[in-house]
DNA sequence: GTGTCGACGGTACTCGGTGTTGCACATCAC
DNA sequence: GTGATGTGCAACACCGAGTACCGTCGACAC
């Protein structure tokens, strides 16, 4: 679309016109939008780019493919964000930001976005394509968070379980974005999210960490007396987990 | 299946054999064991079965549906349980009794399942199909949730992430009692990872204490880390109430 | 020149899924 | 009894996605 792949834009540079895949994308796009995604055959793709019907399934492994033609690049971005650093003090605020990478990807075409947004609700191809999307962001969360509460006793359902929250708050934020036709705010939006899962797992023993180790081995623990109680318990029993 | 459903059970009755459905769901899984799900094709099936082609497009949409026979009914259960006394106390307690509805229905049928599961694990096409199934699960659960949470502030947000993290401690329990190859105890597997998850949400999200609020009202707390969690929780419990 | 490599197009094929037709059989009116 | 109607199934034809194979053309070596 607007914002090319880099990767195969020398014959693009040398031609001047978008490449193959930009223009297939482009056709595929403006036949669905017009007549419906079912209505659509390879056939008809091809003949509007001008191109061998062969071509499209080199660029794209599917028909459905060339509805998330940015996915697979996204998914490698954020694997190599959790590879870089991945010694950060907080694993969930580490995931949370990786989650923020796929919103970037929506907000930086709103109208793309939110036209495919329109497109997959109504397909069910589509959804089933893009559920299988999430499911690969879901796991390469959790894979990142399974080796960082490896220590822990429950670490692997930790893992899940807060891969899960993340993916579907910011996927909340998203799709209220996306519902208002892209209008508004979606990193605000996504942002509230987020923090509300961080709120259900917090950083750290975080409110006074005040984890002071020593021959003794001992935990000190400094409360509000405000704070609630489950939420305290919660502390001390993280921290009286060796991590 | 050993527990076949009830609705076509006439002409079963009558002749004696499974019905039709059954037994396309028998040559199916056979074939599917024995030499590959993409290797096997509907006409396979079709000729172990002895029946036409045009009758397994009849009782299955399609070729997915005939590995997952039972879980548009077990969707049914699950949304008839939902709404009987749908005005329990706690909304997430309901929603993890009626996650268990599944495991329930998995672990009726051990061998089977695990079959399944392997099944399901090779093939890319069966785990997006499962994705799309977990999804309309996830989804009964959130909209269940957010007629509950209608009144609360971030209803809709915390109606989705409970949903999400309820299906993924569900999962994993249940994922972790399959690769046992149905060994263990299913059910205990899955209590513990839905605790988990009511433990991050708490029932009441705060009894307060009703400390009065003085900022530098603070307990300090200090123990070994062997201590028993019992009584760091006393100990805690009684220092946090005014003396 | 020849050899090779890579991008592209064309053709034929497999297979999942749908629509249609015709047959066998049961039921019911008369 | 006979004929009309409905239903479950098989056989056939058809569509479209996806694949395998091959052929073409241009670029670039040597």
């Amino acid at each position: 679309m607007s914002n090319p792949q880099k990767t195969e834009g020398e014959t693009a540079a040398a031609t001047g016109k978008p490449a193959m895949r930009d223009s297939l994308i482009a056709a595929a796009f403006q036949l669905f939008l017009d007549r419906g995604y079912e209505q659509t055959t390879i056939d008809d793709i091809v003949g509007l780019a001008g191109v061998g019907r062969r071509s499209f399934f080199r660029y794209f492994p599917s028909k459905e493919d060339v509805v998330f033609p940015d996915h697979e690049q996204c998914l490698a971005d954020m694997t190599a964000f959790l590879q870089e650093s991945a010694d950060t003090d907080d694993p969930v605020l580490k995931v949370c930001d990786a989650a923020r990478l796929v919103l970037r990807m929506y907000a930086e075409n709103p109208t793309f976005s939110v036209q495919r947004y329109r497109l997959t609700r109504k397909v069910p191809g589509l959804r089933a394509y893009e559920l299988s999307v999430v499911w690969r962001y879901e796991r390469t969360l959790a894979d990142y968070l399974r080796g960082r509460f490896a220590a822990r006793k429950d670490g692997t359902l930790r893992a899940d379980v807060v891969a899960a929250a993340v993916v579907a708050a910011h996927n909340h934020g998203l799709r209220s974005w996306l519902r208002a036709n892209g209008q508004g705010d979606a990193e605000a939006e996504v942002d509230r999210a987020l923090e509300y899962v961080r709120n259900a797992w917090p950083a750290k023993p975080q409110a006074q960490p005040a984890v002071e180790e020593d021959e003794d081995d001992v935990v000190v623990v400094i409360a509000k007396r405000r704070t609630p109680m489950w939420r305290v318990v919660r502390d001390v029993e993280a921290s009286l987990q060796r991590d």
